[in-house]
RNA sequence: GCAGCCGUAGCUCAGUUGGCUAGAGCGCCUGACUGUGGAUCAGGAGGUCAAGGGUUCGAGUCCCUUCGGCUGUACCA
């Protein structure tokens, strides 16, 4: 038997505390600002039946390629085909098991209103800073028709990454509306084809479009017609339109302007006719209404044709928001964060269950990937959980340590006690890594005078910079006081305040 | 999934047309500077050169395969 390796499968990673505090910080602030709206709590499963996520592909009779899945375990491995409870997997958003349990549970409260954070998993190739298990952190309203519930949601997702420091400017909220979509392909005479039907004409111009971002205008054009030939000579096969199918999207890609109202007004002349081009006009411009009623300007809520949210179950309005503040990484590149934000109205995912149509709208943060982005932004960061580390120098007075921290702790100081070996050199050095507010010493010293001293370790590390020479640090005792023991608790609180 | 590039110490990398015991900086550990972080100084640990196979007198260097990473492309709830 050979020694198994240590070792993680591709796409999984392990997360320590300099990042791991980071985040657990940052989803109290998401959280603390989705209950400010009134959402609650909601925790579902990891695993679900295929059938019910929605990826059951009836033609194979197998789950889609993009999760995973496998056998039920507690079913003969000779079931049929047709049995729907075959397959499970891990769940690859919070979205569809919401649907899940909107529908199972027919006495919920509605308008029901969630939140939900969670791991997600998707089979998937991993990518810089892209994961196949990843968190989510979604809000989502059930069983609200208006459009004042997407303009809600809008203003949740700003006071979110408002709350998370970003400013007016550092970010964007693009929104567009599936039904104008649907309208502009419509008037260019690809109104009969479904959206969802594989190889459609409609769904490759929904592609081409959603590609704006990093292939540009003139490569979706290219998409639209014959095709495109990447700078590795790779072909991708285009929609095939006409000349004048091609000229009226491209109508439709220049359609943003900054201001919203406008945005609508040149739309509602692209759908022309088609009747949904209309009605998703008409939704835009009540967002309009309610976000600007709210204050929430165009700065922050701005309308754009380009999104498009991939070929999910979205129904009417669509947002991303999108971090454009340039962040300059380690090696000095400037990084483009793109969308942290996914999200929009889906008011046929719970019809599917159960033939009732129950509208919903809601959006949900990649975690680790705003994570990343604040990293950047404020690169300092503090591994430590507590605020003082009680040094062990003799340790025959283990008993007096341990009880002057809980002592420091029933005060309300995060405090440790030294437990490992070295001399009180390498304490202070652990303390200093850790990133330690104060080390209180304590030595023969100071327990026959009932003293301690308190080093302020942030106040010495600053004056550490314009000290030179050993003689000079060490005389000094930087940032270092002698307090008497029972004056420590003051002591640190007025330090702290 | 497809295509191209890459894989040498914990990290960033050097390693000449294949040629002695594979190196540096940073980090880490130990110690000195009388019981004190930084700085300085002196030591030390750490590599089956991603893994496996092949060519060769000889492979970190050349060839094949696998795994992993990066870039582009496809898919993306």
């Amino acid at each position: 038997m050979t020694a198994p390796v240590p070792r993680c499968f591709r796409g999984f990673r392990d997360v320590f505390a300099g990042d791991l505090l980071l985040k657990q910080r940052m989803i109290e602030t998401v959280r603390a600002v989705y209950e400010r709206y009134g959402f609650l709590p909601l925790e579902t499963p990891a695993v679900e039946f295929v059938d019910v996520l929605g990826k059951f592909l009836p033609e194979a009779g197998t789950p889609d390629g993009g999760i995973f899945s496998f056998r039920n375990p507690d079913l003969s491995p000779t079931a049929p085909d047709g049995d729907p409870d075959r397959w499970l997997a891990l769940r690859y958003d919070l979205t569809a098991p919401l649907a899940r349990v909107v529908a199972q549970y027919a006495d919920l409260q509605r308008p029901f209103r969630r939140y939900q954070i969670g791991s997600v998993w998707r089979y998937e190739k991993p990518g810089p800073g892209r994961f196949r298990e990843f968190t989510q952190f979604d809000f989502d309203s059930v069983g609200v028709p208006g459009s004042a519930a997407d303009a809600e949601a809008c203003c949740i997702i700003c006071d979110v990454l408002e709350a998370l420091g970003f400013g007016a400017g550092d970010y964007i909220i693009n929104v567009n509306d599936r039904k104008i979509l649907q309208g502009v392909l419509e008037v260019s005479g690809l109104a009969e084809t479904d959206i969802g039907a594989e190889g459609s004409q409609a769904s490759t111009v929904l592609r081409a479009i959603d590609k704006f971002d990093r292939l540009g205008r003139a490569g979706v054009v290219q998409l639209l017609g014959r095709g495109r030939k990447d700078e590795t000579g790779d072909f991708t096969e285009g929609a095939h339109l006409e000349p004048s199918q091609i000229e009226k999207l491209e109508a439709y890609l220049d359609a943003k302007v900054a201001s919203r109202s406008a945005v609508c007004d040149r739309l509602a002349g692209l759908v022309g006719s088609s009747p949904i081009g209309a009605e998703g006009v008409q939704e835009l411009r009540d967002i309009d209404r309610y976000l600007t009623a709210l204050g929430y300007g165009s700065d922050r809520v701005a309308f754009d044709p380009i999104v498009v949210r991939g070929l999910a179950y979205y129904t009417g309005p669509v947002f991303e928001g999108v971090l454009t503040k340039s962040i300059v990484d380690e090696s000095g590149q400037a990084r483009q964060f793109g969308s942290v934000y996914g999200g929009g109205r889906y008011d046929t995912l719970v019809e599917r269950f159960t033939g009732e149509r129950v509208p919903a709208t809601g959006a949900s943060v990649g975690v680790d990937r705003l994570l990343e982005a604040m990293k950047l932004l404020d690169g300092a960061r503090r591994t430590a959980t507590a605020q003082v580390l009680v040094t062990t120098m003799d340790k025959e007075r283990t008993a007096d340590y341990l009880a002057l921290a809980q002592q420091l702790r029933r005060a309300g100081f995060a405090t440790e006690v030294y437990l490992g070996k070295g001399a009180i050199g390498k304490q202070l050095k652990y303390a200093d890594k850790l990133g330690y507010r104060f080390a209180v010493i304590v030595g023969g010293d100071e327990f026959a005078q009932g003293v301690a001293q308190v080093k302020d370790l942030q106040l010495g590390k600053q004056m550490a910079d314009s000290v030179g020479s050993r003689e000079e640090w060490r005389k000094g005792q930087p940032a270092q006081v002698t307090i008497p023991l029972g004056g420590l608790i003051d002591h640190l609180r007025g330090s702290l305040a």
